[in-house]
RNA sequence: GCCCUCGUAGCUCAGUCGGAUAGAGCGACCGCCUCCUAAGCGGUAGGCCAUGGGUUCAAUUCCCGUCGAGGGCACCA
């Protein structure tokens, strides 16, 4: 006893673990390379512990032993760490390993003491990350794929944070180029009551946007027809970027950067950019072109950075603009792209590497398409942008966390559909509800707790009387939360923390309907109750904080 | 032709940095509120994890082939 630190979080225990597998190797006299952290498993079955251990069998062909009577040396020594009630093994080797109530029970007082920062860990501290996402056209409203990128990027760089990443989002504004003289022609066009050019933009926002601009400035209609087309163009942009930015922000969505490529190249950062490949002797010219050789780090084919007729290519600006991140200090660049844009995954990396950087300082994550349906048939118009579905449309129709959630809920490499019949439902069928209500349910019980006068945190709390089959599957649960987070950061998916708060949620509501946690009419506060309460409060803290890893709101009351 | 993503219950999808009987919701069927939010809980039914090989003590998970679905292969933006 005493030798190993108290277990408290399965980080812990693992330590502890690893601590009696050295212990075991040192007295049997082997040489084994043990992995520097030893991952505990959660078992699916209760019956098989609150975790579970594989090293028996990891480590069985190095030592040339049989994984049973590996684990037959080191149950007795995992047995022996405080905290641990038993080490049992079981079929080919496994070990399971039980907690005591007591030192689980704990978990929800550390919980509710470390209150918003449960969860936040150090797995990334030190790592300067940079997210990019939607990186649209200023030429019209965001549509449904752009707000899939908003949830998921969002969500991305809070997550990120929680791990101890320093974390900037950025939001790449595609502002040069012919796009935006179509669209400047299109809004002057229907600002003369003309037919909008055939390649110019369509949607009825256009019109709105021209009205906008001839009734703050009637005079504009008068100018020379140059001036005219540039001051429509830019006065449209300005707007439009705005109307962009206000719907972000509705949605939760912040960007700590919005990079304009027409000022990329005006403050000479092309030009600055391309000089550093030069530099490093990865550009050259061909055919009158300049032209960066990518292939050298994975690409297909070479890419033109300057055409034969002296313009910039959207490449140029793209490459420019990583060398921009890289001197502003970001280690990581992730970006968020459509499926439609996959085949600019070996040339973003292959620009990491023309730098000098490594290929996976360029993270690029391909999403798929959004679809949505209303009681199964496809909704693809839009009452102002013709036929796309917008963000502001969305989100009006199904609210901010229904739309946040439903997007954040799935890996971004699948295809999704939504129903917007489904996910407003106020039922099962609707998971974000289904876990905001177990909030809610946690909130009403410490009002009603604090209305009978129950002051719990002032009282003794003993984890030892959270015993019940229910209370142990929900302390469990609980103390996975930090390595949920971890996960989510690491491999950028933070649909982890959704599927994980909809069992958290389960877990719940099944402890909920077993264990009474308030005294009814005239009965005795009990220190069961009491733990319980606790309990509660820890769950309630938990469902919190992930909740807002996903920019959800965690209503107190439904 | 080459490349990317995917193929899991009737439907919508999780899971897979290899682990012990493959999960959830919906839909179907059967139960549970004189009691803290029934927007909840319990139970039944439903699967050759596309397919054929390989690696391994162990493969739905890793590797290769096949079939099927979607997307991409610009001196466009």
């Amino acid at each position: 006893m005493g030798r190993y630190a108290p277990p408290v979080t399965p980080e812990d225990l693992a330590v502890s673990v690893r601590a009696a597998v050295l212990e075991w190797v040192s007295q049997a006299d082997l040489i084994l390379e043990i992995p520097a952290e030893l991952r505990l498993e959660r078992p699916k079955s209760r019956d098989h512990g609150d975790y579970a251990t594989n090293i028996a069998l990891a480590l069985a062909k190095a030592a040339q032993l049989s994984p049973r009577v590996i684990a037959e040396s080191l149950a007795p020594k995992i047995a022996e760490i405080p905290g641990v009630s038993a080490a049992e093994i079981a079929g080919p080797g496994f070990i399971n390993i039980r907690l005591d109530s007591a030192t689980l029970g704990q978990t929800a007082q550390i919980i509710v003491e470390t209150g918003a920062a449960y969860g936040t860990g150090t797995a990334l501290a030190g790592q300067q990350i940079n997210v990019e996402f939607i990186s649209a056209n200023p030429t019209g409203p965001l549509h449904l794929g752009h707000t899939r990128w908003a949830a998921v990027g969002d969500a991305i760089a809070r997550v990120l944070v929680a791990a101890g990443a320093n974390v900037s989002t950025e939001f790449y504004i595609n502002d040069r180029g012919v796009q935006m003289d179509k669209f400047g022609a299109s809004v002057m066009a229907s600002a003369h009551d003309q037919v909008i050019p055939e390649d110019g933009y369509q949607g009825a926002y256009i019109h709105d946007l021209a009205a906008a601009i001839v009734i703050a400035r009637p005079s504009i209609k008068e100018l020379p027809i140059e001036e005219q087309f540039i001051s429509f163009r830019e006065a449209a942009y300005a707007l439009q970027l705005k109307q962009q930015q206000q719907v972000l922000e509705q949605f939760r969505t912040h960007f700590d950067f919005w990079t304009s490529e027409r000022a990329l190249h005006e403050s000479n950062s092309v030009e600055h950019g391309l000089d550093r490949l030069r530099a490093q002797g990865h550009v050259y010219e061909l055919d009158g072109a300049v032209w960066l050789r990518t292939t050298d780090f994975g690409d297909d084919k070479d890419r033109v950075l300057i055409k034969a007729d002296g313009e910039c290519t959207y490449f140029a600006s793209d490459t420019a603009y990583y060398v921009d991140k890289r001197e502003r200090n970001f280690d990581i660049c992730i970006y968020l792209l459509g499926a439609d844009h996959h085949g600019y995954v070996n040339r973003l990396r292959a620009v990491a590497a023309c730098n000098g950087d490594q290929l996976d300082q360029v993270e690029v994550l391909i999403g798929q398409l959004v679809k949505i349906t209303r009681g199964g048939e496809e909704v693809k118009l839009s009452k102002r942008a013709g036929n796309i579905v917008t963000l502001d449309e969305f989100v009006d129709e199904v609210g901010v966390d229904a739309a946040r959630y439903s997007l954040i809920r799935y890996p971004v490499d699948s295809p999704l559909t939504l129903d917007l019949e489904v996910i407003t439902l106020r039922s099962n069928d609707n998971p974000v509800f289904y876990v905001q209500y177990a909030h809610a349910r946690i909130a009403s019980v410490l009002r009603n707790a604090a209305e009978l006068g129950i002051a719990w945190q002032s009282l003794d709390f003993d984890g030892g009387l959270l015993s019940h089959e229910r209370e142990n599957e929900l302390l469990g649960a609980l103390a996975e939360f930090p390595r949920v987070v971890a996960g989510a950061a690491e491999l950028r998916e933070p649909h982890r923390v959704a599927r994980y708060l909809e069992d958290l949620a389960s877990i719940y509501h099944r402890f909920y309907d077993s264990c009474r946690v308030l005294p009814r009419g005239d009965e005795e506060l009990t220190p069961e109750q009491v733990a319980r309460l606790w309990l509660c409060a820890a769950t309630r803290q938990t469902i919190f904080n992930g909740l807002q890893l996903l920019g959800v709101s965690a209503p107190d009351r439904m």
